[in-house]
DNA sequence: CAGGCAGGTTAGCGGTCGTTAACCTGAAGG
DNA sequence: CCTTCAGGTTAACGACCGCTAACCTGCCTG
């Protein structure tokens, strides 16, 4: 867990930036001249770091779905003979991290992937497919008597409540960041298990 | 309950066909050629019927706003003396009918708001706060022991697991709209018990 | 039957946007 | 000291898009 001290390049302020205007206002909403004002330089500059807009987009997506799995795969395989439910609590924590620390991408994420060319597309898609199956498998590890279908839906549903981030703040602080992952952490916790629990 | 059986009139084609395109690829990524030739006519055949394309979201995502609230105020109105468990229950099941009947309303609804012109998304604002306040409401009631800025994050996180309906029938269909109805439900009374049973 | 109007059509204007072209500049290196 | 090059600049092009103008055509009504 190498903490980066050194100053951001360019073409990471450049990603950053562009990552909350998308958010903000969608892709097709903002303009390479405002991408560039961002970041203090003017318009068509951003092409000597980037082949073009598209080009932004798909970095930041596939860069996104990479880490979550990334993280994911890491989590899984570090607890290895540990309990299930535990595993679950690890990976509900690394998404909540994410969820709270990089609310424009977790925005973009659901959101501006049909905007991708379609090779693009296609390894996004395929990213955030294995990660959600290695959800589905520690899920079902926990809660045996729930299906495979079942077990998806509950994990995208959860996935839903986990990417709320970006509205609970909107007209006020959130109570603290700790505070908020842990309420979103026992939730997701009690959605799993009211999933898990009936007639599934 | 008044259902309808009369044919849709020319105008409802169009907010029909719009919400599904905006909601496939975004607000600017739609043309009014599109729309049009989504509904048999050409493009600027539109404007016999709206003043512009701004106006078709903006009558969509009023609409939505409205509809919610309505419903639920209803709801809660109904329900006089009732148990506030009950209440909950209803508020959950008509937002699940909702979210499954309306996918493409659901999607847009929080997506493209920033799109409306100032007084449009005021209002629309106003509705969904409203409508937020109503569930916090009924919420606290169930549980107590919430406060309030607790009880308004668990019911916008809700409102994400709510709304993930777009993501579930993804690469195949999904169990049939019973089971999925009441999975949601299950989880989101899983995740409020949750949200409302610990030091929060 | 005359007239009006609802609801279409196509042509085209004006603005915006992504991208390219051509040019500039300061720092590094032999 | 001259060259190179990374990283900017402004001007401008071509495509697209929302919208308007001008025109057409059936149906309803007095």
């Amino acid at each position: 867990m190498a903490t980066r001290t050194d100053a951001p390049t360019r073409r990471e302020q450049i990603l950053k930036e562009a990552a909350r205007l998308f958010a903000d206002r969608g892709f097709h909403g903002v303009g390479v001249d405002e991408i560039g004002a961002a970041v203090g330089i003017s318009g068509p500059g951003l092409y000597r770091h980037f082949p073009g807009k598209d080009a932004m987009l798909a970095e930041l997506l596939v860069g996104i779905s990479g880490r979550l799995l990334t993280g994911a795969k890491r989590r899984v395989a570090e607890a290895d003979g540990v309990a299930a439910g535990e595993v679950l609590d690890s990976l509900i924590e690394g998404h909540i991290d994410f969820a709270l620390d990089d609310r424009p991408l977790i925005t973009l994420h659901d959101r501006e992937l049909d905007r991708l060319r379609d090779s693009d597309r296609k390894l996004v898609r395929q990213l955030q497919r294995q990660y959600v199956e290695l959800w589905v498998q520690v899920v079902r590890e926990v809660y045996p008597e729930l299906g495979e279908a079942a077990a998806r839906s509950a994990v995208h549903s959860v996935f839903g409540l986990l990417n709320s981030t970006p509205y609970l703040g909107r007209g006020g602080t959130l109570p603290g960041r700790g505070v908020t992952a842990e309420l979103l952490h026992r939730m997701a916790r009690g959605a799993f298990a009211a999933a898990g629990a009936a007639q599934g």
